[in-house]
RNA sequence: GCCGACGUAGCUCAGGGGUAGAGCACUUCACUCGUAAUGAAGGGGUCGUGAGUUCAAAUCUCACCGUCGGCUCCA
């Protein structure tokens, strides 16, 4: 066969020729290096012959330095590596699956009964399985019919993976019948693996165990929990030393830890989940609201309230009471009536809907909310800010009809857009996703065929490139939502957009078309921000705690250089608020080293000095953060500019 | 909710079966200072809560609450 390599050369290789042979023809240093080929986009192992399709088309080498799939390649093998330890110290543990993941790798464990694995076992686990890397195991691939390769598994009483055969027995593997499984053995090792792997565990040149978890068996929370140990492996000991020390440095952008330091906000044992936000922090709070309701209003929109707590009938017309029941704050009236806190808006805004009479050309409806929200999280679930209890969303609902229905979608898409603009996100912060029809779905295909097309064409129309979730969207309708991540490179749905048919059903909502009759608007669900809290828990990892200066709760500090100063310092503070500018005076009497050192910290935008020379000439020493000392300007002319750039939110 | 870890002063943390410590912060006094920490003195904790073991528990055990890393779930 033919095969190209990656710089254009051509080699001829017999039939069945393997990975290792093509390796060995380009060159013995390139052999030593291999960890596996790599065809049409798949990885293979170096030891199987090259597949028919290889001819005539590129074949690249995997080595070291091919990336991520030389990481996912070394990863898997000490996930193998992982499991032969684990097996080596506690016998009778049943094993089930463990893949590479973007930091690292798992592998999922049930323990005998009475057995519980904490940090404290992974240095003997480490150990043992650098006696496996050092032995330099190879994979052995074999290929076994599923009967019996099933047989084997049940001797040995590894039931998951016997459960794991007989799935790909029933439902095959993209589309075609499963006769053949392949196993890989690594020393005393053997699991069910579809591969591929690197020749040895040698090739793994550092590996450390990270963390243990519980993890449900297949996802499911009704079934068994297994103990999931994490790890992450690298070529070399060097490169997971600068992993270990980026983890390090992701801690200081940690929201929870800015938001303390900074004094924005706190939580207490008196209000799990839910934030106590500070006058600084209310501060960055609502300016965010001010940005949505200004930005809104420019758009059209119409800012509503609506109420808390709501009947128990609402909920039960929403379809909240049977499906979300168990995540609300539920409670009564004296006279024992069943009320609920609202966890979302929507109903609300359609009830307020209702109490009009529309006329086709009112619409759009454009009904916005800061909203309060209540839900009942799992307390295993909360997280800073970015999972709470109690939050507010930028929430709004569109009331449209069918013709108006891919303008405000697309015009959805340019909002969401220009907020994420202003924060200096770009699209490489931001993961596009487009969430299509659930099996359990409301409404009928024609109908989401349009609403998916809609959605399509105007993330298109914005040119964002998007990510598919299949059949990951509402029962009532298909989702566009914006994920953004945090420092560790989690991943926290911040915006989204939603089509809604079924909503004006549900709530009978009409308007009246020009041929006076009754017709029902489209519903459509949008959050930009997502929640406030979220999204400064974002905002703060993304900044690192250095907010824009428009949403700076102090934006200037002003530090007399002695007593007889402060006069003149609160002159400037009083000017500064008459240009629209946050201002705090520093008046303790401390070195002016000192508040300057106090006001980096605090990661003040700006610091203006006055001491004799400034009062004198109605000056101020301006030093920027990140910039140091600007020299001299007069207040009143420094002042202005900085409201200028203040209330044009420049960054 | 589940698995594992953690919880000591406002914050960051040390200690650990014999009755509680540091730095920062705070208060007071002195200093009146020119671009990342002036000095001194002082106040402050029933060691998350509740049980149990013990002559004695902050320390050991259990339960609960909260937090952290995951799972499930989700803005």
């Amino acid at each position: 066969m033919k095969i190209s390599l990656p710089d254009d050369r051509q080699l001829e290789l017999p039939d069945g020729a393997t990975g290792t042979d093509l390796a060995l023809e380009i060159g013995p240093g390139l052999a030593r290096a291999a960890l596996a080929v790599k065809v049409n986009g798949e990885v293979r192992d170096l030891g199987r012959p090259l597949p028919p399709e290889a001819d005539g088309t590129v074949v690249e080498i995997v080595t070291e330095r091919s990336g991520r799939d030389a990481l996912d390649l070394i990863r898997h093998d000490a996930a193998h590596v992982l499991a032969a330890a684990v097996m080596d110290l506690y016998p009778g543990v049943k094993i089930s699956i463990g893949p590479a993941i973007e930091d690292g790798f798992y592998y999922d464990f049930q323990f005998p009964e009475g057995v519980s694995i904490n940090e404290e076992n992974f240095p003997a686990i480490e150990a043992e399985m650098k006696k496996h890397m050092k032995a330099a195991e190879e994979f052995d691939r074999e290929e076994l019919s599923v009967a019996d390769a099933r047989a084997r598994f049940v001797a040995e009483g590894q039931d998951y993976k016997v459960e794991l055969i007989d799935d790909l027995v029933v439902n095959g593997q993209n589309g075609a019948a499963v006769e053949h499984v392949s196993l890989y053995t690594n020393g005393p090792f053997t699991d069910l693996c579809r591969g591929p792997h690197a020749p040895s565990t040698k090739k793994i040149g550092a590996v450390k165990l990270m963390s243990v978890a519980g993890a449900y068996w297949r996802g499911d929370s009704t079934r068994q929990q297994l103990t999931r140990i994490y790890g992450t492996a690298f070529f070399s000991k060097k490169e997971l030393k600068e992993y270990l020390e980026l983890l390090e440095q992701a801690k200081a952008r940690d929201h929870r830890k800015l938001g303390k330091e900074l004094g924005l906000y706190y939580f207490s044992e008196a209000a799990p989940g839910s934030a106590f936000w500070s006058p600084a922090g209310t501060t960055v709070f609502n300016q965010l609201v001010a940005l949505s309701r200004e930005m809104g209003s420019d758009r059209g929109y119409t800012e509503v309230k609506t109420p808390q707590l709501f009947d128990a009938s609402l909920w039960k017309k929403s379809g909240h009471w049977d499906k979300y029941q168990d995540d609300m704050f539920l409670t009564h009236t004296g006279d024992d009536h069943a009320m609920g806190f609202k966890p979302m808006n929507c109903p609300g805004h359609y009830e307020l809907y209702g109490q009009t009479r529309w006329s086709h050309k009112d619409l759009p409806v454009r009904f916005s909310e800061p909203g309060l929200l209540h839900r009942n999280e799992l307390s295993g679930a909360l997280h800073g800010l970015m999972r709470v209890r109690q939050f507010c969303q930028d929430d709004a609902h569109l009331f449209v009809t069918e013709d108006q229905l891919q303008d405000e979608i697309t015009a959805c898409i340019e909002f969401a857009k220009a907020t994420y603009d202003l924060f200096g996100f770009t699209d490489a912060d931001i993961k596009y996703e487009l969430s299509t029809r659930p099996e359990n779905r409301l409404g009928s295909d024609e109908q989401w065929d349009l609403a998916e097309g809609i959605l399509k064409t105007a993330l298109e129309n914005n040119g964002l490139e998007y990510e598919i979730g299949e059949g990951g969207g509402a029962f009532y309708g298909p989702k566009i939502d914006y994920h953004f991540t945090d420092s560790l490179k989690r991943s926290w749905q911040l915006g989204t957009v939603q089509i809604d048919y079924q909503a004006p059903e549900r709530f009978d909502l009409t308007y009246t078309g020009a041929d006076n009759a009754d017709h029902r608007p489209i519903v459509l669900h949008r959050a930009l921000m997502g929640s406030y809290e979220r999204f400064i828990g974002i905002l703060l990892e993304h900044t690192a705690g250095d907010l824009p200066l428009w949403l700076a709760p102090v934006q200037v500090r002003i530090l007399p250089i002695s007593d007889r100063h402060v006069d003149a310092a609160k002159e400037a503070a009083k000017l500064a608020r008459e240009h629209g500018v946050r201002a705090y005076v520093d008046e303790r009497t401390e070195s002016v080293g000192r508040k300057i050192r106090d006001g980096e910290l605090a990661k003040s935008p700006y610091m203006l000095v006055i001491g004799d020379r400034e009062a004198e000439e109605g000056t101020v020493s301006v030093r920027a953060r990140h910039e140091g000392d600007l020299g001299s300007r007069p207040v009143g002319e420094f002042l202005g500019e900085l409201g200028g750039v203040v209330s044009r939110r420049e960054r």
